[in-house]
DNA sequence: ATAATTGCAAATTTTTTGCAGGTTC
DNA sequence: GAACCTGCAAAAAATTTGCAATTAT
């Protein structure tokens, strides 16, 4: 279990044991609805309330602690806040994963931005499709 | 005004007044908000119900005739259906601008999928930051 | 004529809020 | 001990639903 006592110091907020366990949530399942956060810290934590996680999100997001992943079609996701990386929603089973980002794609951005005079501050990607496992199962 | 008629048909919906009305809308304003669409559409036609641009826009999306924009921390914004571009979002302003995909963008994600054995469909891409006019503002 | 669509009002779901009691630093 | 947080319950906001009347084909 990572640092998140320094984590949450650093950026203003209290070491609550409930902030603690949402970020641990968060963490180990990656990309995560409300409600599924809810579900999960339920399970260790059956007190805590949907208000909080609510209030924490936002604070942590505000912060910069976690960052919102809309989706279409779906309720947006919630992760740690990590280095700029491009997410493949699969459209079957509404899993997202990771792929680091190409320097080379975000060159590309990088100077459309700059020609726009768009002051470039994050990038979000999201590559909708079925991902392999979903495409095994249908064939089967 | 475009062809809405048509575009509906093809699409398998009656054209009513009120899908006219939403397309309409939603084309010259380019990037909205269920709310927005509804101000809108109210001017035109006041009578038309909140509850049917929800049905509407539901059924839009589902026949590829509208396209919904997730946008972090604002609600989703629809827009018409066309092919693939950039989303510079300002989030001072909250305005979206459309900017043509760059191919070479488009080469790296293709690649990166196929590599994964994710079958792409579709791209969605948000460059966040501050626009130009937004940057004047607040430096005057 | 038929099937689809609308508008209304009610129901449901999601998110936000106020505040008393508890916790962290 | 001061400021911050939590949990509850209530309020507000957003979305969905059922159905009778209307409209498009």
């Amino acid at each position: 279990m990572a640092d998140y006592t320094t984590l949450l110091k650093k950026n203003g907020l209290k070491a609550t044991f409930q902030r603690m366990n949402i970020l641990d949530v968060v963490e180990k399942n990656g990309h995560m609805s409300i409600e599924a956060i809810y579900d999960e810290v339920f399970k260790i934590h059956p007190s805590l309330s949907l208000a909080t996680i609510y209030k924490n999100i936002i604070l942590m997001v505000e912060k910069g602690v976690v960052v919102e992943v809309p989706i279409t079609g779906l309720k947006s996701k919630y992760e740690l806040a990590k280095t700029d990386h491009i997410h493949l929603v699969c459209t079957k089973c509404g899993n997202v994963e990771d792929k680091p980002y190409s320097s080379n794609a975000d060159d590309i951005f990088r100077n459309m931005t700059k020609e726009e005079n768009f002051t470039l501050s994050k990038q979000q990607i999201n590559l909708y499709g079925v991902c392999g496992e979903c495409q095994e199962a249908k064939a089967s």
